[in-house]
RNA sequence: CGGGAUGUAGCGCAGCUUGGUAGCGCACUUCGCUUGGGACGAAGGGGUCGCACGUUCAAAUCGUGUCAUCCCGACCA
């Protein structure tokens, strides 16, 4: 490619509107442009990119012996309706109605579609197990987007669906494509890291994340990980063992007593006032999920993660009630203590839930609702009611893996895949089924398998950039090598640089040749933006019979002949690509 | 949806307080000059000032409304 003919345009400036290193390298190189809040046109540089992963994605799914097929952008309400999500999906899903006034959605992901398939092509077990999986724009109508290509409302994805009778093949299933994953993302040049995570929306049991590492704010999932075994989980999801603490006060409460605590409205001034750890002390805390007040117990010095109390509570939806909404529901219950005070008893017909820190406490202290009062030297037994303990404490930095007892890490990372066990989550509701070895109906046991290709682009800048731009990994760069005449106008650094253009395209190297008639500062500065992994200069030492060859990834720096540039191109490139 | 801001040429911005010919830098076109890290000079092309209504002799500027975009909090590839 010339690249006078080269349709890109880079600014001198970045955008005003972007605050990630993707997003601003991706506009100011020319590679996207915004057409509407988190919806990006995809120009020619940027789709060679999302094209490179495509097939990098497309062949180790097919190798791992997945079929590719291609469903429907836009999917009908009715499909949704047997699934049970039409009403739980929220409003990230785009409504829209058709001129009979036909309700359809804009598909964000596709078990529905991919479920009727298997109902209809399924039927026996002889035809199990099966992975089909697509390459296309999903939308999701977010709430905010935002980070560029990190968080579009449109954006590209691949979504693998899994079908198989029995628990075994879907274990085997989900290896498989944990290691597929694992050759993808390695493939594209990215260091990735599977964590454990929460299954959200999408729904099911087991799930793991692949995450690429990244300290920055591009970055929007909190990361623990063991330094000493492999446990890694997303903060949504990961458990941790907690240092000793003191959990019986029956060194500072002989019997069970109400006390005056006045003004302790936080856990601080309370264990303050008591003299005691904080440790000793039951919180209670009320949230709303779907709407309905839920109460929660835990330790007083932890603090709640509220996906997990979402999913034990069975909703989609949570936050923390309002202190009107607490107001409210003392007086449903004949109290009017103000929050700082809120104990379980009395609220026995909402439901409960203890963390697993509440246990082993025994004689602690714990509110009843009562202002300035709170019971001390309290056990279970004052509660009034039977406790379920589940975990939905919130990991925080300093606590202990759970696997080895060493201390667990926090960092940041950008979400690029995912797998997820789903069970008979959508063929049970949907009635897909087949026929097993008895002739007995049986629902598919299935897995999901997402890629954000875009995302993925994304998070290649993310994770390689320096001050001067992009630094794509060869594997996905646009284009694998510019060659730079200084001086078009110079015959003889013409004729060599389009000799190696020549002798470059002839060996299968995606080349640009930079003819403009700009001086040398204007083509270096656009080759190291736009990232090419490898740049020639065509200069003055042409005359000694040198050209300059440079890697950008690590700036390394060496002259040689045209034609010992040009092997060492060939070799370099082809040892990456395979 | 709450809170904060911004809409003026492809990009980045000034002009608005105090109403009167729409400006600057980059990019683009032509010519000259220059050619190893975003040169220089000259001459050009390009704008419904987000939109609507209002006030006024006159609105980018004042008022009302509306739309869009961005940033901070709850979702997810």
């Amino acid at each position: 490619m010339k690249m006078s003919k080269l349709f890109v345009q880079t600014l001198r400036e970045y955008p005003s509107d972007a605050e990630v290193v993707s997003h601003k390298l991706l506009v100011k190189a020319g590679f996207i442009r915004k057409l509407t809040s988190g919806v990006y046109n995809y120009l020619p540089l940027m789709w060679r990119v999302l094209k490179k992963i495509e097939n990098i994605v497309r062949e180790e799914m097919d190798r791992a012996g997945a079929q590719e097929l291609l469903m429907p952008f836009v999917q009908p309400k009715e499909l949704w309706e047997e699934s049970g999500r039409w009403g739980v999906y929220g409003k990230e899903l785009m409504r829209l109605k058709d001129r009979h006034n036909r309700e359809m959605c804009l598909g964000p992901t596709h078990e529905e579609v991919i479920t009727s398939i298997a109902r209809d092509g399924l039927k026996s077990y002889k035809q199990l197990p099966v992975n089909l999986y697509q390459i296309q724009s999903k939308f999701r109508d977010e709430v905010r987007p935002r980070f560029g290509l990190l968080r579009g409302r449109e954006f590209i994805m691949k979504d693998a669906y899994s079908f198989a009778t029995c628990q075994e093949d879907l274990d085997k299933e989900y290896q498989n494509m944990w290691n597929a994953y694992t050759r993808i993302f390695n493939r594209c040049g990215l260091d990735t890291k599977a964590v454990q995570s929460d299954s959200g929306a999408i729904g099911g049991s087991v799930s793991h994340e692949f995450m690429v590492i990244t300290d920055t704010d591009a970055g929007e999932n909190d990361v623990f990980y063991c330094n000493d075994c492999d446990y890694s989980a997303n903060s949504n999801h990961a458990i941790s063992k907690l240092p000793e603490a003191v959990i019986d006060g029956k060194g500072y409460f002989k019997e069970a007593k109400v006390l005056d605590t006045p003004n302790t409205h936080s856990i601080e001034e309370l264990s303050a006032f008591l003299n005691i750890p904080s440790t000793l002390i039951l919180k209670s805390l009320v949230y709303i999920v779907d709407k309905k007040p839920v109460i929660a117990l835990i330790r007083a010095d932890k603090a709640v993660e509220e996906t997990k109390l979402m999913n034990a509570a069975g909703g989609v939806e949570i936050r923390i009630a309002t202190s009107e909404e607490i107001a409210e529901m003392m007086e449903q219950h004949g109290f009017n203590a103000v929050p700082g005070f809120i104990g379980p008893k009395g609220f026995e017909d909402i439901p409960l839930f203890a963390d697993e820190t509440v246990r082993d406490m025994k004689n602690y202290v714990v509110g009843i609702n009562q202002t300035d009062k709170h019971l001390v030297g309290a056990n279970h037994s004052d509660l009034g009611r039977e406790l379920n303990y589940v975990d939905i404490r919130l990991v925080e930095r300093g606590e202990l893996c759970p696997q080895c007892g060493k201390p667990l890490f926090v960092t940041r990372g950008i979400e690029v895949g995912n797998i997820f066990q789903l069970g008979t989550k959508y063929s049970k509701p949907m009635n897909a089924v087949y026929l097993d070895q008895n002739g007995k109906a049986q629902p598919y046991i299935m897995g999901c398998y997402g890629i954000g290709i875009s995302r993925t682009a994304a998070a290649a800048v993310e994770a390689h950039y320096d001050e001067h731009g992009i630094k794509w990994p060869v594997a996905i760069a646009p284009y694998h090598v510019v060659i730079v005449p200084v001086n078009v106008n110079d015959e003889l650094q013409m004729n060599v640089a389009e000799k190696m253009y020549n002798d470059l395209q002839a060996a299968g190297i995606e080349v640009v040749l930079d003819d403009r008639d700009e001086r040398a500062g204007v083509k270096f500065k656009d080759a190291d933006l736009i990232g090419f992994p490898y740049r020639v200069t065509v200069g003055k030492t042409i005359a000694e019979g040198l050209v300059e060859y440079k890697v950008r990834e690590t700036d390394e720096q060496e002259k040689y002949t045209p034609e010992e540039a040009t092997q060492k191109l060939i070799s370099s490139i082809k040892s990456v690509l395979g």
